[in-house]
DNA sequence: CGATTCTTTGAAAACAGTCAATCTGTGTGG
DNA sequence: CCACACAGATTGACTGTTTTCAAAGAATCG
């Protein structure tokens, strides 16, 4: 299951042997069924998680109880609420599987100790976190200027691995839509 | 000018004198008009910027031409093109002031050498993009999961100081609703 | 003042949400 | 292999919210 990261790291940075070794024996695999969750509303994030299989989805449940994804994690994504793992405070999110998965997990503890001797790997999650920090502002700019139809297309050209695998209730909770209005959305944009 | 930054930055971290001369040394003061711009969408954003007066706001310009404001930034924020300044891209962001401002520029190379020779800076500035993320992630939760009136209260609650500074129809461009929506959600909402 | 800029209001139209029913496909257990 | 349950998707009718357009009323600034 680690060969999935490997691969995934080495085709970003540069890392002996030995760094790769250390790197792996701090981490824990672990498998996933679909709906189980690796984190939970309340609890406190300890861990980055890598998805080196499957999909995972962050969510946060409304005042009405109503779901909200925040975002999709498919394979070699990163996932967790940073938030909770930055400040040891409870999560807001909730994160769980789509589909049966296999995650790769490293505590903050182990993940401090990995960036403390391979700095490349540090620069590493510093791009990965400003990277993400563009796309959430990616997608600030298209909630707020987008129609439902325009949302759709956004996320097809974005997630074109996605928008077929994952049920379309779920993008249309990403989206902010009703599932109803984005099934009518999605028949019309089928017919042209 | 810089003593507004000097106040602000030796309450979050402890500074000796001379590394406060050499980010001082290293800073370049601006007074922005009304209006005037410090980034526009094409130009590539160079700079790190703080807010010692005034208040700033960065927006976008959608395909139809209508602009959307993706943030505002007071006193004591922190504003740029994260994405361009990290990528040497042309900016999709557009700066500018929205009254009198001053602000504190440094330069990417400058910004490098405080953070290469003064380590609490480079690790406080870490902080600021993650609770720049932290929050992001938190509009986007909003945006897509609450009313017009809604939105309109937590933008309140976030922004107390701003939402009777700025233009009313700003502060609708930047939730995304219409200006006569947010002009009548507000009439509805005082009568309360 | 006169000219912007900003806000409000009304009425109609477009849009999205809700409710309820139906339809589809998948998988499970008898 | 069938029957059934279940999760997901679709459709129609209705409701409610939001946008749009147009006009007029405040406020601000040179």
């Amino acid at each position: 299951m680690f060969e999935v990261f490997e691969k995934y790291i080495t085709e970003k940075i540069t890392l002996n042997s030995a760094e790769l070794q250390r790197i792996k024996a701090l981490c824990t695999p672990k498998r996933v069924r679909k709906r189980q969750y690796i984190l939970q509303e309340g609890d406190v994030c300890y861990n980055n998680c890598f998805v080196a299989k499957g999909c995972m989805r962050a969510y946060r449940v409304g005042d009405d109880g109503t779901e909200h994804i925040i975002r999709f994690a498919p394979e070699h994504w990163w996932i967790s609420d940073r938030e909770s793992y930055n400040t040891g405070l409870p999560a807001k999110l909730n994160i769980d599987a789509l589909e049966d998965s296999e995650v790769l997990l490293w505590t903050k503890d182990n993940y401090n100790l990995i960036s403390d001797e391979i700095p490349q790997m540090a620069i590493f999650t510093q791009r990965i976190l400003a990277k993400s920090f563009d796309s959430a502002q990616q997608r600030i700019f298209e909630t707020i200027s987008q129609t439902a139809e325009e949302k759709y297309e956004s996320f097809i050209k974005k997630h074109p691995d996605l928008y077929r695998r994952v049920p379309l209730h779920m993008i249309a909770s990403y989206l902010g839509v009703s599932r109803e209005t984005l099934s009518r959305v999605r028949s019309q944009y089928a017919h042209k």
